[in-house]
DNA sequence: TACTTTAATCAGAGACTCTGACTATCTCAA
DNA sequence: TTGAGATAGTCAGAGTCTCTGATTAAAGTA
């Protein structure tokens, strides 16, 4: 069944492998209360804290969706909100511990998958693969 | 801000991009009453009609969703129902002529988008694009 | 100071997805 | 041929994610 799928579908494919992955094995360590999409603007949250606004934007998402996963994930204890110093109508969402264990461990997963990947496709096909991404997210991500 | 993604998730922004243009071209055309979960489900179903087990497996959700997708394309005329002849449990879904309007379009949209990215990282790099993500889907498409 | 914009929240609704339970039909082995 | 188990699909109910619209408070600006 060697169809001739898009390249956006392609991607979609490995895309949704990755994120089954590392979402797998971060509730396999115990933190299996975090869902894809809190997960998702989790890992979006600047280690100086980042304005709801600009996760949302940078998620794609409004800023009530995002309002909704920060009040989850803060109610699960991964972050915590506090005033912006600089803006009185802000505040800035931060990591807390409980956070800063579960983001390398799901790096890791992460970097695992792309070890096997490149295994598959040799080292050289990786490199061109993750250089040609970024290239292609100068052109097709919004936020950056 | 050249952070270093990792793989899957620079597939996931260019994916996105995709998606979300394919998506508005044929909302644009009038089609506006398909949703993204909806033509996800839609694009699977083979042209000599498709088993609700079969589209659900495929596209990686529970028959249930499926079913709900399917219940919804019906309803918006761009599939139907009918008595599997080689099975009296089964059902197939076809599509309908509405159906067969809107796929050459989005493909057509995924193609205008594919070789704008062309455009941008050349042509060499994109049949390289092309020929490694066909290689990683077969090890993270568990359908094919 | 008055007007406009921005950051965030509240309220309500719709869409998507899941688990569990069930019926009808098919398959296969005794 | 018949009975047990597997398979295709549906119904019911619930949780999650997402959106639009309206509102409040604080900044920025003329």
């Amino acid at each position: 069944m060697a169809e001739e799928l898009n390249v956006g579908l392609l991607m979609f494919i490995a895309h949704r492998a990755m994120e089954n992955r590392v979402f797998a094995a971060v509730a396999n360590a115990g933190y299996g209360d975090v869902t894809i999409a809190q997960a998702r603007l989790m890992a979006r949250i600047s280690s100086t804290g980042s304005r709801l606004t600009t996760l949302a934007e940078s998620a794609q998402v409004t800023k009530q969706t995002a309002g909704f996963l920060v009040d989850q994930l803060e109610r699960a204890g991964y972050v915590e909100r506090v005033p912006d110093p600089a803006d009185g109508r802000a505040r800035l969402v931060l990591l807390t511990d409980k956070a800063k264990e579960v983001l390398p461990l799901a790096n890791g997963e992460a970097a695992a998958v792309e070890a096997e990947w490149e295994k598959h496709i040799g080292k050289r096909r990786m490199a061109q693969l993750r250089e040609t991404l970024t290239m292609l997210r100068e052109i097709t991500d919004p936020y950056l």
